[in-house]
DNA sequence: TGTATATATTCTTATATGGGTATATGATGC
DNA sequence: GCATCATATACCCATATAAGAATATATACA
């Protein structure tokens, strides 16, 4: 086998540096691609091809408005990552990392009920 | 110019998903890539090449005892990525997530000093 | 010195990339 | 219908895998 495909998963998808700079870009609020074009100055079918992949995954969605395409971000989908790196948190943190981790645990127990 | 090499950053070095498994068993103790054969069932080149990558990004750091090599898992060095996906947090969350944001962001102010 | 043990490295191969360029699709306005 | 704008897709290429098998390295021990 050869490495997981960039679509395979949302780590695979932000693995990318410009894809995680898109993200940056969009987070909060609404994009078109132009906008993206403009911003990073980037060539339009890199700008689409990195979207494309951010799209599979789930990171962002897309909404079609006259010849225009708006891009918004879900960032929960980043949520699965973040909890994978939280339970290794304990074994570099400092004290407010520690309270950090206690008040995860009591919303852990809430999300269960 | 293909994809980025998996030992680039540790972004690409755990988008492999056998990487972060041998990550979450290493967490917290100390192992031989003996230990770990046997707790994966891999082959042990696979092992040994897994974690040259990890190796490579710092991720985890090996000592030298008689024959064997003795793997560290350095946790710290997955903090730049928490703390990438920490600021995209605020639009995800709910009430503890905010109290969560609140809270580092004193310890923000706390590091500055 | 020779042998077994523990681990790393070197091949090969199939597969997937990201960049660049050219082109296709699709909506708008005349 | 036709030209134009906005975006996606197709093609090519150089590069980097991960898996498997075979082999090399290094240490310990008789």
């Amino acid at each position: 086998m050869a490495r997981l495909k960039t679509t395979n998963d949302v780590f695979n998808a932000i693995a990318e540096p410009k894809r995680r700079a898109l993200i940056e870009i969009i987070a909060g609020r609404e994009m078109a691609v132009g906008d993206l074009v403009e911003e990073t100055k980037w060539p339009q079918p890199a700008v689409s091809k990195h979207l494309a992949v951010l799209r599979e995954v789930g990171l962002v969605t897309e909404r079609r408005e006259g010849r225009c395409r708006i891009y918004t971000i879900q960032p929960d989908k980043l949520r699965p990552i973040h909890e994978w790196i939280h339970q290794f948190e304990k074994y570099w943190g400092g004290a407010l990392e520690q309270l950090e981790t206690y008040l995860d645990s009591i919303q852990d127990k809430e999300d269960q009920r």
